[in-house]
DNA sequence: ATAGTACTTGAGTGATCGATCAACCAAGTA
DNA sequence: TACTTGGTTGATCGATCACTCAAGTACTAT
């Protein structure tokens, strides 16, 4: 999982797997019959800790449930700074690099994605009450996912979390113009 | 550039582009002394073909400068759909592939976007007068960016622009609430 | 005619790619 | 004791990886 995140699919080689990991070759093929089926099964993966890895954290964290929005992409932008610009995020990165080379890896990679845009939408789905009537949720939530994902790409390539920030910012924005009452803009200077 | 563009950078082999272009080995590398300066050079390639290609047609098109906007995401929307959901945006790919791995080319892929970033943002100044005063316009282009290559990735992922739409979608929704008089919000089943 | 520069040719380098396989081993069952 | 099951070991496979280089060709300048 880690190699395949840091590295991609292409760029790790199975031996280097099989060193990392101390399994010898024939072993390694005894339980995965390919490279690429490891990928997959490194998908069931993800799918099987999304919940706990992150939705618990985040719900755990903050009480409101827009708010948990911003608390889930501050997590990415941790990580991102942590591993000095190394990691962005896994689903992304294998769901560009492999493109349909493997449909398989491509129905799971979406699935993955569906599922990560379907926990943002059920947070705003608590918070219906505040948006116009009408108001298309789902449609916001894949707002929400192509701001993260872009929001890593640039900041990866910028070696900056600041244009990661500026893309969030906005996003914030957005949601503020739409709930009833509230009445942010975007403004050069302001941190809010 | 095609075979970067289609198939990545790790996965295209030089013997492949050797194969394809009819150059034999010995010719390519007398005038590449290696496959990452030919990515560099492909990538200044792209910043030199990036007006003419992307900025000119857009403002040749559409005369309204913030529909130009959506006009530029038409381009790679059209493109997605046209190369059956193989082709995305070629610097996104490549940024999120590369990572680190060649600060070099890192840096080039950074500038692109910025050049990028820095077009939508010259729409957009020209429409500063439909904005609130203080408008973070650099911030709203970035967003713009973050939008179009998370679209893209889901479009990719999903084999379908639906979700591409949507993000698109959104974001004509916030620029309208910003714009001062227009009262558009995100609804369900309006095309707009 | 000669020399030099620019570029082409294609066989060949060692390293690494993903993957295979016969032999081996420990624990369990009949 | 005989045999099966579940897994390990590590040498080895052909293909491909990025890359090299000595030799040859085409053209220009002197």
């Amino acid at each position: 999982m880690e190699l395949f995140w840091r590295q991609g699919y292409v760029a790790t080689g199975v031996a280097q797997i099989q060193a990392e990991t101390r399994v010898l070759p024939g072993s390694f093929y005894f339980f995965f019959k390919s490279k690429e089926l490891l990928l997959l099964a490194v998908l069931d993966r993800y799918m099987e800790i999304l919940n706990s890895a992150l939705r618990d954290p985040v719900v755990e964290k903050t009480r409101d449930p827009v708010e948990r929005i911003f608390t889930l992409l501050g997590f990415y932008r941790r990580q991102i700074r942590e591993s000095r610009f190394e990691l962005g995020c896994p689903i992304g990165n294998l769901a560009l690099e492999l493109g349909n080379r493997s449909p398989a890896a491509r129905e799971k990679l979406n699935a993955l994605f569906d599922e990560w845009r379907g926990m943002v939408q059920s947070f705003l789905a608590e918070a219906r009450d505040r948006f116009p009537p009408g108001t298309d949720f789902k449609a916001i939530s894949t707002f929400v996912l192509t701001t993260m994902e872009g929001g890593i790409m640039l900041a990866r390539a910028n070696q900056d979390v600041r244009q990661f920030d500026r893309a969030v910012k906005e996003l914030r924005n957005y949601l503020n113009l739409m709930q009833t009452g509230k009445k942010a803009v975007s403004r050069k200077r302001s941190r809010t």
